[in-house]
DNA sequence: TTGTCAATTGTCAGTGGCTGTCATTAGCCT
DNA sequence: AGGCTAATGACAGCCACTGACAATTGACAA
């Protein structure tokens, strides 16, 4: 961000995104039109979609963030912990230093009120969950590295984060629809859930 | 199907989505519009929105069938399995009888056919992954009532659920990518990625 | 059979997301 | 200052989708 034009189209670029997430989160997603956003920043249409590739990269970006955090994070934990631990800790380390990472974009408290709005946005869960496919591939990825597999012929890479990704949904799905909108309450489900998988497995639930 | 009406509106219908499908499967589900669609079947674009809430709705068709078809057989496994048998034995069973219940409105291979256009069209994928929460939903609530217990207190159900649609979703995904396009093929790697989850979760993979 | 009612469809106009094109503007650099 | 290039605006157009209303067509009773 040297010159005074990479200058400009970055504030243009975080007006557009900030825009975007405020009227998503006050009006609506579906009720806010890119001539909305692009008005408010008085701004094109058509200068909108040269930030952003549709309405959905816009509402997810802040999403793309955490993902990327709490990707490095598992790059980083160490090589003795297990697959499945390795991913334990990244998330709950991700979800303490998760601050850092997104106020300098928006504060931590728009990103909490965005997961809201995507969870309960059909096309926006949509979206949300096919990225997350994407996200699970390079997950396994650098599972299989770590552990020295290939996941072109090995299955577990690919399996276990199917298996944590699947918990971690249901966690963050969990704590979007509860009253508790902190990180702490994020926190305590993700142990929680993670806890319970394997009674929730093999055993009969009954308890006779 | 008694009166003339009712039988003009099932032709219709049934029209609509084998022309739709046979679209989609041959030139691709962006290239295929749905003026294309209307005009092959000579109808206005308007009647094809009254048989379908939008063009997903048709690409994906099939899938509600199938998801049926599996969740009845979820429904009516014996109480004394334990919940991650009944969900595995239903969908072995379901594959095999999967024939039986897609035939009367397409061939099978057109189902197999329009599995990878969803696989690798992304809005359909996007689609698919949503309406696949809902489908969890339902499957958690069977699992919940067989067991006695109450899904919105005990997330055993949901995590069950989570996790064994989760290695669904690899399976599939598999298969589609694979050579081997045949029921026997998906039924076998449903068999291994079930056995492989297992020791994907606690283990060290490494061969020390 | 015929006339009435209701369901189905076609037509038309409009919205919103998104793209290509081209002229205009504005920062950059010599 | 003036030429170059990147960023923008303005415009036209495509496609998915919706609402409203008129025209058609099957159902059903008189």
């Amino acid at each position: 961000m040297e010159t005074l034009r990479e200058r400009k189209k970055q504030r243009t670029r975080e007006a557009l995104l900030r825009t975007a997430l405020e009227l998503f989160t006050t009006q609506g997603y579906e009720r806010t039109t890119i001539d909305d956003i692009a008005e408010a920043v008085d701004v094109s249409q058509r200068t909108f979609f040269r930030y952003f590739a549709g309405k959905e990269e816009a509402a997810l970006a802040l999403m793309d963030v955490t993902v990327a955090h709490f990707l490095q994070g598992v790059r980083e934990r160490p090589p003795h912990e297990a697959p499945m631990e390795a991913l334990r800790q990244a998330v709950l380390e991700g979800w303490d230093t998760l601050n850092d990472v997104i106020e300098s974009i928006a504060p931590v408290e728009l990103y909490l009120r965005m997961c809201r709005v995507i969870e309960s946005t059909p096309a926006l869960l949509a979206a949300h969950l096919r990225r997350s496919v994407e996200v699970e591939e390079a997950m396994a990825a650098i599972l299989a590295e770590r552990e020295g597999v290939d996941m072109h012929t090995d299955p577990r890479p690919r399996l276990a984060v199917a298996v944590f990704s699947g918990v971690m949904r249901l966690t963050e799905r969990q704590w979007s629809v509860g009253e508790d909108f902190s990180l702490d309450a994020i926190r305590a489900l993700t142990v929680s859930y993670l806890e319970q998988v394997g009674p929730a497995l093999s055993e009969s639930w009954r308890t006779h």
